[in-house]
DNA sequence: CCTAGGTCGTGATTTTTATCACGGACAATC
DNA sequence: GATTGTCCGTGATAAAAATCACGACCTAGG
């Protein structure tokens, strides 16, 4: 399994065997199940979680208690409530499983301590931290600029593995639209 | 001028006097006039802007003509076209002057050779990275939540003083709505 | 086997927002 | 000092999306 997570970095750096049972030994493994939470809000977020199998959500509740997604990460893809993980304040969003799921965890401290002393590390992070904020600008102009029909299309060009496994109702949170919108977009 | 670049890199990094003067002979400065393009659609996109003074947008372009604000910058603020900066893309966007506007910019290369030679600066730009991307995760959940009037709340909230220099329509596209409805959220 | 919960489509209606159109205020330019 | 362009408000109308409501389907669990 920590096999996925040393191919995920060396698409970016590569490490020796040595390095990369260092790197390993900054990480924790976790498997959630359906519907498990990784994060809730108001919780103090130590961890960033690198998702090795499986799906979760990252929903904020608003003032009438609505839910909306901010995020859905699959295989690959790091999750967490960054501001309260990079600022060390109470979590703002819930995270939880849509599918069973496998993560590999580092907290702060270890992250920190693991950019010091391995500067590839640091430049990974750099990257990864970097593509989301591009894929975040992205995310931006579609919401700015798209009607229900076209966001939807955007999230079939970006994520066509996810529609099948997501229910649709969490694709048109995602999508800032509703679930009855969404869904009459055939026509 | 280059006092600002020092404190704005100091808040997060300590520089000796030695260290900035290095700093320093990687950017070069430059100032422009209102309306004057700092890049524009279809650029080969070769720098990263820090603004010293003054105020530009990021504009998109969309299929049958409409311009989308996808970003506003003053003082303080970095701004470039992210993906075609990172990725030697061409620029999707326009970035030009609200105000006239003086800046200090540094190339993708100096950028890089700069962030291997000086390890703190690496560290200031993951720490700056970090940073626009939980900004951006903040808009998104706006755009997804909020409604025109909550919206117009949001910016006032984040960015009251641009509101006095950044034209209504601006401001309104920014948020992803007309100016006629930013205009009649009063009543 | 039956039930509860989750998911999805769809109709009817209301609310919100966009679009189109106009005029006034103001500043910059010649 | 007339003119042009920009900015802003506002009215009338159309379009888009939200809301409320209902029923169908499926499946996990007692």
């Amino acid at each position: 399994m920590s096999n996925k997570l040393r191919q995920h970095i060396e698409e970016i750096v590569p490490l020796t065997d040595q390095e990369f049972q260092y790197v390993l030994s900054h990480f924790s493994f976790r498997k959630f199940k359906k519907r498990q939470y990784l994060i809730q809000q108001g919780d103090y977020v130590r961890n960033d979680f690198f998702i090795l199998s499986g799906l979760v959500k990252s929903c904020s509740t608003d003032q009438i208690g609505k839910s909306h997604v901010v995020f859905i990460a699959s295989e690959n893809w790091w999750v967490s409530d960054p501001e309260a993980y990079h600022n060390q304040t109470p979590a703002t969003v819930d995270i939880d499983c849509v599918e069973e799921t496998e993560t590999g965890y580092i907290s702060l401290e270890n992250r920190e301590k693991l950019c010091r002393e391995l500067r590839k590390l640091e430049y990974f992070f750099l990257r990864k931290t970097t593509a989301g904020y591009i894929a975040s600008q992205k995310r931006i102009l579609m919401l700015i600029s798209a009607n229900a029909r076209e966001r939807y299309q955007f999230m079939l060009l970006q994520y066509p593995g996810l529609l099948q496994r997501v229910p649709k109702s969490v694709i048109a949170s995602y999508l800032g639209v509703t679930r009855e919108t969404l869904s009459r977009l055939s026509t």
